[in-house]
DNA sequence: AACCCCTACGACAACGTTGTCAAGGTCTCA
DNA sequence: TGAGACCTTGACAACGTTGTCGTAGGGGTT
């Protein structure tokens, strides 16, 4: 796995001191097209068409220019060919996420990294954390560094800096939400859909007071997936309990008063759907606590590591972030020349936890 | 444990709905400096000062140029600006990673991209998955794009494509772990000591038969890992017995058969190390579903989310990924002139599994 | 009034590349 | 043998910016 490649880069002052000062350009200036020609006893821009792969150059010509491109260890400045180019492209793609360290946003950079380095497009990636102003400025940045398409999990309410960005020719993808009032590709987890399927999966097993826990409203997804909980409740004619519906906070400490108060009710609920990863992760911890985990079903939206090892599993709506991210690439990347709402579906996954009975059964 | 997958919407698949045509850019070419210049009826370079704050520029003219900028939405050219500034910055920073995905290299990128956000320097981020050409490719492909800076985690062995960027002035910082011959600034974890101090602390709830198990020695973490583990045996006294100790695989099946084996040596540990999560949660699962998880101590190396959540929850020694993150991209940005190998502390984090004493206490 | 200096601005080259066009050579075919 | 077509190569402009230098004009000092 190591390989033993010897460096034969002695002679060219590659060498590197163990120890010491940090290695600051030694007059090394990086060799350009002119160089090279040079080297090769041609014209600069017959390099130019050797290393573009253009037609026109004699075999012989072409080896010495390889040749001596290698030799000097020749990379084409992207900036210069990026400022020179008919087309504009710079081979790059900026990316704006919430958080790149949130577990379901750094699967989706990953997706997005993949198709894009296949591409050979690098990927600028940045957080916003659901700050406006940030997420404006880096729109501005990544507008300002010429990238051929911005792939972006845009805040609620003001789409004006995306419109003035594809006003601009940059192309935009958006994933996780939509915008409204913008014509742009789209990217989305079929929230509602998922969210109903999760609970149908309870009535199925017999329940019919099911409590909801999910965030506040004014989140896009927290409002699919409330939506998905009343459709499902309709299509079964189970009347809508608002006693049962908790739409608010999503720390940790909120979540478990949550699954207290409802489990305090009077007429209990039978079974819990939560509609966010940490929601759930408490809420089963919080069952556990109460020794009510073999008692009350659960099933939660996202799926979320060891969610298996919890005893009992813990059932799921999951989401897929991986394709998300491949989907819009291949959208930002792509030469389709119309807008698309693209859904990426949800996978139910029984682990237990959603498949305890309802008691009376 | 495993998991039932029943795909919820397998008639559904990926649609799309088609919304209308994606805006093309309708001949709008982004504003340049002259373009600016002719509505301020200034010559070009006046308005490149006013933009860069240059003196020189009488407060009449100044305010007429930026009138015109903010009218017609002016934002520099990132390309043409690279190519022509004396230092050759690109104001942007390259972090070439095992995995974006991956919790651990997603915190520590996110902590990169905190830093370099606050610095105005945008962020190229790409995974390697441990391939060395995909490593090198990428290497090349960053210095062409002459970002100003390189955070990488390098793979074993061959450096000679670091120390060429290096040479040709591209800082590089290390993360994760080092490499030889080369004098560039290193942040890593304190492997070693953080490994030893989880082990003394079994070690002081009465463990004299601890069981490691680890990953391939040919990985820089796992030797450090293993040496820490042997020194806390060393200064206790302990003689390093290497029938409790396993050193290959990371995958969930094969740590499970590890836990198994060691358990059932004749004399089997009464507590275990762990020298990576995946590895720390499987056997913390291998333990319950024996129902040794009150008997047998645990403590893991790498804190994992929901490790508070299991019951006991799971000790570890915890690294801070999104330190070392912060700390590589300050070396990268800075302007220290010496390479230096930076340190960060792990943390004992208690939870309950590595606080059960020995059986005969 | 002659001198100088300072301020405010503009003209122009240069960065490294790609696009355009023309020059010179070879080949084909009449 | 000449004309035309094609192939190979080079000269040069241009991309949008920053760095260098020049210059016009105002104000101060002798």
């Amino acid at each position: 796995m190591a390989s033993n490649q010897t460096p034969s880069m002695a002679s060219r002052g590659v060498t590197s001191t163990v120890m010491g000062t940090l290695s600051a350009p030694p007059g090394t200036r990086r060799p350009t097209l002119r160089d090279v020609a040079a080297r090769a006893g041609v014209s600069f821009k017959t390099v130019s068409r050797v290393v573009n792969g253009e037609p026109g150059v004699s075999p012989g010509v072409t080896a010495r220019v390889r040749e001596a491109a290698d030799a000097l260890g020749y990379r084409p400045n992207a900036a210069a060919t990026a400022l020179r180019r008919a087309d504009g492209r710079t081979g790059t793609l900026g990316v704006l996420l919430d958080d790149v360290g949130n577990p379901f946003f750094a699967a989706l950079l990953r997706g997005i990294e993949e198709v894009a380095r296949s591409h050979g497009i690098a990927v600028f990636a940045s957080s916003t954390d659901l700050n406006f102003g940030c997420e404006r400025d880096m729109t501005r940045a990544y507008v300002a560094r010429q990238v051929d398409a911005l792939i972006t999990a845009p805040a609620e309410g003001d789409f004006a800096h995306l419109a003035q960005a594809a006003s601009e020719g940059t192309r935009i993808v958006l994933v996780d939400r939509p915008a409204t009032r913008l014509d742009v590709d789209v990217v989305l987890t079929d929230n509602r859909a998922g969210s109903r399927r999760g609970v149908e999966h309870l009535i199925t097993h017999g329940h019919l007071r099911i409590g909801y826990i999910g965030r506040d409203p004014s989140i896009y997804t927290a409002r699919e997936r409330f939506a998905g909980y009343v459709e499902a409740l309709n299509a079964a004619g189970i009347p809508l309990d608002m006693t049962l519906v908790r739409r608010e906070g999503a720390t940790r400490s909120s979540a478990a008063d949550h699954v207290e108060a409802l489990l305090s009710l009077a007429e209990p609920p039978t079974a819990l759907f939560t509609g966010q990863d940490l929601i759930t992760m408490t809420a089963a911890a919080t069952l556990q606590r109460k020794g009510l985990q073999y008692d009350v079903a659960l099933v939660g939206f996202d799926d979320f590591e060891l969610a298996d090892l919890l005893q009992p599993g813990v059932t799921v709506i999951a989401q897929d972030p991986h394709a998300i991210g491949r989907l819009a690439a291949e959208r930002a990347l792509g030469r389709e020349s119309t807008a698309a709402t693209n859904v990426v579906p949800t996978r139910l996954i029984e682990r237990g936890s959603g498949e305890i009975p309802h008691p009376s059964r």
